[in-house]
DNA sequence: CGGCGCGTTAATCATGCTGTAACAGTAATG
DNA sequence: CATTACTGTTACAGCATGATTAACGCGCCG
């Protein structure tokens, strides 16, 4: 979990972004005052600093000064949120060394977006599938169920992305070919039922009752939980 | 020298920007349409993209998810340009995968600043890149291996620099090309193999259980450890 | 000019993936 | 129940893929 530290004065705001915040999944630290501000981000360590540039008692722009002095601290990013919009504002802000700069009134969701991408990393998007257990990795082409990796061909895998991207989506035969074999194909379409057969047997732990892969006679198939059928339902009342 | 895509319809602001930050010493391509823009990344390898969400003929979100959607430019910052600045349309930009969003009209050393900020972050593009006993250092272009020096040519290197400064992905021959050879090539994919052999003989201790370049079939290649898989491991014991 | 290193291609080999047919099993239908 | 239609499973031949080696052309430098 990531921690923040928020310093703003104004008793609203400060309310209103920590309820904000936390119900956002962030863990938060704060204070309405400069004054210890340093001090206070050196004990907490947080991951990302938002800074209010007019306080009452001290400069925003001192502070950031300071946390960027700090060696310990200079990494930390800083978004300032601030009233001043003039240009040399914020010019002077973000080129002190702050990682984004907000002018009041911002909107809370732009503000998570923006907190959030300090965190990203200028990385990429989740490139990693996930349902339960199973997990696929698109970008290094992986899959582990419970940890363990799972060894699948070109085609197991390419097939099973398609399918957990749009998971409880059924496609025909003819579609999941079209998707993964390519337009230009010259297949039959039983050769699915192969492939299907081939990623149940190392993706699936109970073969009667499948997890994952779900068959929709007449129609296809599709990546979600079988729903449990009346007999089950049954019998397991019965006990 | 940093290099910045600018893709903006107003011929007006495109000179206006164009004219600015070449005078702020960036390398600037760029183009008035959205058509072949992802193209153009792809051959001009910018580290920055300036983009103008509403364009006449594409719509920037999409160019955005396309660069996402490469491999090998997910990770340069994109930039928003635009008008529209509803909540949502901010929101949206944003979890795309933009790494900043400017609303016009807006001051252009705020913007020069704010892409200052992109390249502060990567300001020191790791001089070094390490995994485990390997070292690859950029600037002086040598490569160590347990202290020692390894004699790598000029291909070799580039091939290994751009594999290592995206561990785990996976990238295809084609890619490779694209990103080792430059985009004026006139080489056969097969050529990928033999360097990758090349690269092996040098850095791999085990040749049959490879550390570092992984072979992914069907797929390509990535800089990662192929995870030990059970047979092998019993093999092994077996002896 | 001759040797060398480098980049590239072609050819060969082993591996195991791929697609298909055939058969077995199971659900729907009347 | 008999019939049919659909799906699950198996085994196998062919071939795509990647590893590897050898050879060729080119530029560089003595």
């Amino acid at each position: 979990m990531k921690k923040i530290v928020l310093i703003e004065d104004d008793a609203d705001l400060f309310a209103l972004l920590k309820y904000n915040l936390e119900k956002e999944g962030f863990q938060l630290a704060g204070s309405q005052t400069g004054k210890g501000a340093i001090e206070l981000c050196r004990r907490e360590r947080p991951d990302l600093i938002l800074l209010d540039i007019m306080l009452p008692d001290s400069d925003g722009l001192d502070i950031c000064k300071g946390i960027r002095n700090h060696p310990e601290m200079a990494h930390i990013p800083v978004i300032f949120l601030t009233a001043r919009a003039s240009e040399t504002d914020r010019i002077v802000g973000l080129e002190l060394g702050a990682n984004d700069y907000i002018v009041k009134p911002f909107f809370i969701r732009e503000l998570i977006a923006r907190i959030k991408i300090q965190f990203r990393g200028s990385a990429t998007p989740a490139k990693t599938l996930r349902a339960g257990v199973l997990a696929l990795d698109r970008s290094s082409c992986r899959v582990h169920l419970r940890g363990e990796e799972l060894q699948l061909t070109a085609t197991e895998f390419r097939l099973l992305e398609f399918l957990m991207s749009r998971p409880g989506v059924v496609f025909s035969r003819e579609q999941l070919l079209d998707a993964v074999w390519g337009h230009d194909r010259a297949v039959t379409d039983r050769t699915v039922d192969v492939y299907i057969l081939r990623l149940r047997q190392k993706i699936e732990v109970d073969a009667i009752n499948p997890q994952f892969i779900r068959s929709v006679r007449g129609f296809g198939y599709s990546f979600d939980k079988t729903t449990s059928d009346p007999q089950a339902a049954a019998a397991v009342v019965k006990q």
